[in-house]
DNA sequence: CCATCTTTGTGCACGCGTTCACAAAGGCAT
DNA sequence: ATGCCTTTGTGAACGCGTGCACAAAGATGG
């Protein structure tokens, strides 16, 4: 039986062994002591705890240059993801194969969502759009949205929304290489904990809607 | 004079206000007392620190579905980015604009660096060829990545690296998912402080790439 | 069956970021 | 000029996640 020590993928994946261990120890994770973990055993769990054992039909809204990307984009079917419809406003669009599967109509979105049973929906849509897909969708049941457009949308409680700021990220390896630059010439300026590493959500989360855009 | 308080900038925000107030301080950010902050200079003054003043020239390596979208993104130029030029391996595709801008073959990938002056990249390319380009880009100069790709580029120390994996936020999603449908019929289970909200990013980070694909 | 060795599971302490709370500062009206 | 009101800037307390350290558990070999 293949096993691996808290040991061994702490080291692998850069982090405190211990953590993994605590960490493990909620999901009910049973090791076996002086051995380490089934891997087996144990990546089926943490699969079924991440929610990777089930189908998810997820819903792309705004079929552009980057929905049709994601659209075409394989790498979510081997997590356990399927793009159940790609939905668009523009006529000229409806029916048009995108990805081998026909693009449909906005008029039909809550028709979609629920013959599909969609919990999760992607918007891709221009900013301006967002918000107003953002409500029909989750007026129709979608209660997981995963937004591109630089907007922060609204929802009522119990919707997720995890928002890609692809700016944002620009923003902060711009800001370190700036550090970088800097530091040369002026040692220890300020900014003590501004920005720190790749710790990317909260609810909101981490760089405030203040900016301007 | 066109101010805001802390108060209401926070609430905004979705922070506390006092937070907002004591990282405004290490910026020596200039607030005045009773009326709050001059909007305009604080604008200016974060905008400076953030390098949002800088005009950064970044390229983009493989230019497919996604790299394509990307180049397509109006976004970046208004937060300070310029897209200096679109690197792809493919041959036939060297010459061919793509976004108003002729695709430049690999072949020149070093040259292209040092003449813009570029030390941003971006990596749009399949998994496999990643770690590679993320090589070249960093031999040629390159000291911030943001990749798009799902592996884990290993640089030498001072390149920062940036993840996007569009897989993972959808997964999140769906844990956050499975959980609001399980907590009906098992009360409360397992899972204190698992998977939190949004903080996306660590040096490394989150989520721990100890799952297969 | 006992001794020994390895590795888990976890109580506890440390450190850091967040939040509270308030004194000081500045504006503004009288 | 004086007093009042608003809002900043920040010292100090709180809370939480992380890491340490160890007892308990189980395997393994004699
Ligand atoms: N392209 C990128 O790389 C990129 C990067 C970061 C963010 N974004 C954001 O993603 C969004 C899409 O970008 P894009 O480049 O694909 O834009 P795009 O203009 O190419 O595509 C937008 C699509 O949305 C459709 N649409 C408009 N209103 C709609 C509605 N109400 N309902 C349904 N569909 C609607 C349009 O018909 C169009 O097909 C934008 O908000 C953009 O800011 C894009
Ligand atoms: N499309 C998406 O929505 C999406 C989402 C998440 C992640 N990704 C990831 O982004 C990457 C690109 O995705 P895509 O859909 O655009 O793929 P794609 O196949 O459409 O494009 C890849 C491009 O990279 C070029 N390329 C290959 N090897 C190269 C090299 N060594 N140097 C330079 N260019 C090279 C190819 O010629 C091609 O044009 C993949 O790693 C994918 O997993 C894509």
């Amino acid at each position: 039986m293949p096993t691996v020590s808290s040991e061994e993928l702490a080291a692998a994946a850069g982090v405190n062994s211990a953590k993994l261990r605590k960490d493990f120890s909620y999901l009910g994770s049973y090791g076996t002591r002086g051995v380490g973990y089934d891997v087996e055993y144990l990546v089926y769990q943490i699969s079924r705890e991440l929610g990777l054992t089930q189908d998810w039909p997820v819903v792309i809204v705004g079929i552009g240059n980057l929905g049709a990307a994601l659209a075409n984009y394989g790498g979510f079917a081997s997590r356990g993801f399927r793009v159940a419809a790609l939905i668009d406003a523009d006529p000229a669009m409806a029916g048009k194969p995108v990805a081998g599967m026909p693009v449909q109509h906005t008029d039909d979105l809550e028709k979609i969502i629920e013959d599909n049973g969609v919990s999760i929906g992607v918007i891709a849509t221009p900013a301006g759009a967002a918000q107003q897909v953002c409500e029909r969708l989750v007026a129709a049941g979608v209660t997981s949205i995963l937004n591109f457009a630089p907007t922060v949308l609204s929802v009522p409680d119990g919707v997720d929304v995890r928002k890609v700021d692809l700016s944002i990220e620009l923003q902060i390896l711009a800001f370190h290489e700036q550090r970088k630059a800097g530091e040369d010439l002026a040692a220890d300026d300020v900014v003590p904990p501004v920005a720190a590493k790749q710790p990317r959500k909260g609810p909101d989360g981490d760089v405030p809607a203040v900016m301007p855009a």
